[in-house]
DNA sequence: GATGAATGAGAATTCATTCAT
DNA sequence: TATGAATGAATTCTCATTCAT
């Protein structure tokens, strides 16, 4: 017979954003503690709301799973889109590569790891394969736009490289080094 | 757990091999159910030893799984040279890296996967750095031997974002394919 | 749920309907799964109608047991009157028992077990109560109309006796066997 | 990884009948509350030790349930066992078995009514039917000691037959009734 | 009337870890 | 030295029921 609690807070009925609220939630907890760190439980805590709120709006962890993941993934789009807008006029894609390797390393590295924890997990829970999936190919698909079908692997598999020991090793990346990298690359 | 099993075995005092066992078991465990699966608890039982004694010879998770990846290691290291001895002298380096990638992401894909997982798991656990470390380390170094730093690093970069996508998105990787990467980075 | 599934269905008020039809799914939930397996959710989910739907209808699990206990019933008895409008007229009172026995316990299986599964829940839900004891008094008075008092109280604890085991061990009854105890009673 | 806390209560370990005091502990909750009462939670409650201990010992709640049979099972037969061996030397059969169902039916209710909830259950726990199956052929067997099969089989289901209806519809069974009834069927 | 969002309670499990023996 | 019993904490999940709209 749980020992109740709380019993005052009133009922706190009809949020309309409630599952907004909770998802966003999740992306935080995932940022903070990684994916280990997500439970109904601590995403109901970080969204103030009771326990019973989070599994009801989101049945199991594979679906607070998927909302963080989408979340993160507008969130990663608008960065990138932001990132890209301002580098790529000048171009120079070597050079804008690379101090996007060294922006996402160094300065939104938050970000970096947060979007690297969800792509990671991807290859052991389905439900994020999609996602994963769709991340990847908009890079391709972007980098196609500049250079040949191979040349534009090259670039993506070194820039996702790049960036999975950036965030395995912990370490962060200068644009010099990056940029001399997929200059190498394109200077073909 | 309740349940004998062991009920009957005597004492059998002075394993030597003991700890050995376990972590041998620890990496199976990893193959077969993924870093989550690791716990004393399965160790124990695919060991076929008494729970106790995972603990006794492991105080905690992070010493299983640096055994585990410690003795992944030595087992990369073999799986790796056995495949760069048959390749290398062929003097077409990105020929014998591409072979390799096909190797790995088809016919290899239990060991590269068990790796992944280990190295993966390295960006929130410190007890796997340095294993992570060394690993990225001895790639490099090798290639090296071949070419000048940046081109070193640029084909490092892109065998990694290669074998990357092949776990996340759970793909096999051609010779072929990934040889014209490796091609256009040292065509230079 | 958050899970929609209804999102499209319009409002559809007033159907008169919709009692019974949650009723019925009520029932046939039971012989699914059991009472344990009553559930306002899964209930709700049998009929097609919104959760909301079958808590406003059946305020309560109880409301919701009797119901189907009540529908049960009529079906039982149904059943029953069928198979005895058939087998009496032969004049052999153990003969039709007997094969009623067989009929209940192996080609009429589901109904026995659904049957017994509301009968024998009747023992902790006072709710059942009132249709568990119809069920047993209708069967005595039908009894009693061939026979004397007593002989039709052994008929009805043997018959009740051959029953429950069939449904606890899950045992099918042979007519001969069945009729070869109610011929011994009768026989005096 | 758990935030670590307790450190304080001294522990209580190392408790020889600790598995037998759960146990024990689980048919008192069965007899209180019926087998849904039945939960680690309520056992480990009754039983004064914590929740973990029970989980511990009796995995999950079939395990716990199986000991509970076991353990019934026990005392039913030292309590028919007393029963009988007062009654049966009278050499009137149906008498002693009329007293039996008055003495069950009125008052040992407290144990029929456990030996029923265990003995019912068995319909849809596997893990009970064995002793349930037991249950019955014992009762089988002591009346073949006395008469033919058929009549045996007879008093078998009627005696089934006039407990469950006692269970199920809350009735006392006077031994007049009852024994009338064995007559009947031992009259031939 | 009707509905579905909301929530407290609790169930079944699993586990890392401690510690008596 | 080695072991397995013990336990508190937490996890996932399910539900009956209430209530704003």
């Amino acid at each position: 017979m749980a020992t109740d609690s709380h019993a005052s807070r009133p009922g706190r009925r009809y949020d309309p954003e409630r599952r907004e609220r909770i998802a966003r939630a999740a992306i935080e907890v995932v940022a903070r503690d990684g994916i280990e760190g997500l439970t109904h439980r601590t995403v109901a805590q970080q969204a103030d709301v009771p326990l019973g709120s989070t599994t009801y709006h989101f049945a199991d962890k594979d679906d607070l799973l998927k909302a963080a993941a989408e979340l993160a993934e507008d969130q990663n789009r608008e960065t990138l889109d932001a990132l890209l807008v301002g580098l790529l006029p000048e171009e120079d894609l070597p050079a804008a590569l690379g101090a996007m390797v060294e922006e996402l390393t160094v300065r939104q590295r938050a970000q970096l790891l947060l979007d690297y924890e969800l792509f990671l997990a991807a290859r052991s829970r389905p439900a994020l394969r999609e996602t994963a999936t769709r991340w990847v190919r908009r890079a391709a698909d972007q980098l196609s736009a500049y250079t040949d079908a191979t040349t534009a692997a090259s670039l993506t598999w070194a820039l996702e490289g790049a960036l999975v020991q950036a965030v395995v090793l912990g370490r962060e990346i200068r644009a010099d080094d990056a940029t001399a990298v997929f200059r190498r690359i394109l200077s073909g």
